[in-house]
DNA sequence: AATGAATGAGCGTTCATTCAT
DNA sequence: GATGAATGAACGCTCATTCAT
């Protein structure tokens, strides 16, 4: 039951700071909501602040766990594609997680420490993959943080724009323009789509 | 003195929001710092809401007011690499500012009516130049909105990866670099650098 | 106005100070008894803790207006009386006053930087007494800050004791007595009563 | 272990009481500090508040243990310094405890009944001692209620004295000096020291 | 007896906003 | 227009206490 009540909170936190902001919604209407007492919200976790660290950090090690293991055995587009597919599908069936990542990603509430832990700790695969990439030929030689940085933000921005649009999601077409797009945008010259 | 008493809080009210958050700046804490009476704070803004508004719309005029005016009488490339770096430069003269649109354009404290005010009005050219582009076959035939979330979040990562790091803001190659991405992202097969 | 409702605030926190603890009297409950808004409360006194130190250097302070001048033109014995009586004249007519000093005196939630200017600014006098005394040979040579100590304390216990019990106060032998008990205390050898 | 576990949340009360006030110390804060659950606490004490009373009639009668008995064999300043020594000597080698008595003796967080039977079951032998001495007129003829507020101010503020200055403690002729003005306080004319 | 997760009333404090001056 | 004291609802959080295990 204590597990399932800690989930609960988690579950609820996240609606609710989709719906109305991390000040719009406050820890009673959180707990109440979530069908505990008040007190359990800060038995699981020592303020609020936590409570939002706890959840973009959930929400970031869910998605990695949707990703397909990075290899070198195939070309790097196709596996580029594996995983813009693998993460486009997990935020597509989770709109509210995806917008509240796109939303407090760059907020100050996050301590930066949490930023960096979810930037390392769940995104270390795309440096991998970005490496792995640039030693083939076949991405091109920008910084790293750079290309981090952008493959980020492009997928963040595809995403939020699908979930504001679905009928455009419906459209396969659509999918392909943005998976090219990413592509494009790193690809080595000579490899462009 | 009044319309620099008002300007005087909006000065504040940015440098407070960006580093404490919507939040945790108070009303009160931002007429203290800009040297004026609580309730003169209120006498140019109706609430804080407002306050948040106006200071966003500022931001996003002072910004196309930067900008070059779109013109066909050259390349769409060497037109979008003018507005790129103008842009630029004024993102990294005003850190404190990108910073501001940065954290709060996908929040949901500012109202959705704000938001498209910020995206129709003050980035309108956007528009215009991926139209010209299309046109001349020189930008890839994608969705207009799907390009232009495309173009603000390369623009924002890029520039907020530069205001983080100046020592890679210093590098002429990190720039060429940044360009180069947002222009391979758009292009049209047969014109990527 | 502002500064009634300031005074307002204080005597209310006395009464409920002594009548429920420190503890007990919450800052709404005072507010409200007082007749001001929670929020005016600490738009006086920066939190509880400074309301409490406000409350106990203003009694302090208010006792110290009430004594005699020190002067050498009269024997010790005589200043050292005239210097109780009016203390206890005081502590009579406050008894709500010489309660909260006597309850919170030793409490951990004064802090020691309130308590020494308690001490020292506002009970200079009683030191001065106590050297002018020794310099005359009618006071014993004992330290002063034990000295100092045994003031304190003989009249806070008599004030306590006389204000618990109305009908011993209205006996005149036994303030005489609580006066002899003081003075022979500290006399020197030869000059007890 | 049972036994243990009470003595355990005992001890562990006093310190925290001592340190950080009767509210500082929440019953989690000292049940989680003494090494047992939070039910525990409340399976050995009814409710906080008993916790508090347990504790005060706990060291008032370990202080009463620690005294010699009364006799009208020697004579009663012989007596009296015998039980000073005696109550001196306990409260520097248990400084928290006579904190402990010092800070909540006049606090309205303790019942009078608490305090009453403090007085009379625990200090009943003070009260004998005085009657014994008033006896023989080696003391003086005050009323024996403020003579018994005298025993107890006198060497709540000595002792208090002492802990808070270990090095005047170290000093006998400090001490003489405290047990001086004691005799002299309550000794009848002709016998002062 | 012992545990500790759960409770929810109640706390100290904040803060957007008002309004008399 | 400008002021800042005053407001009071609402907040994050605490904590004595209970109870199923």
């Amino acid at each position: 039951m204590s597990a399932s009540k800690r989930q609960q909170i988690l579950d609820t936190a996240l609606v609710l700071f989709v719906e109305q902001g991390l000040e719009g919604a406050a820890t009673a209407k959180i707990a109440k909501e979530a069908g505990v007492a008040t007190g359990t919200l800060f038995h699981h976790f020592a303020n609020k602040q936590e409570l939002v660290s706890a959840l973009y950090l959930a929400i970031k090690g869910e998605l990695a766990e949707r990703l397909p293991p990075v290899t070198s055995e195939i070309p790097t587009r196709e596996m580029a594609g594996k995983m813009w597919q693998a993460s486009m599908e997990w935020a597509l069936s989770h709109p509210d997680k995806l917008r509240f990542l796109l939303a407090y990603y760059q907020s100050p509430v996050l301590t930066p420490e949490t930023r960096r832990t979810a930037k390392f700790e769940t995104l270390g695969f795309v440096l991998e993959l970005i490496k792995v990439g640039q030693a083939r030929g076949e991405l091109a030689n920008y910084p790293h943080e750079l290309m981090m940085e952008v493959c980020h933000s492009l997928f963040m921005a595809s995403a939020g724009h699908f979930i504001d649009h679905p009928d455009q999601a419906a459209d396969p077409e659509q999918h392909q323009a943005a998976m090219t797009i990413f592509w494009n945008a790193l690809a080595a010259p000579g490899h462009h789509a």
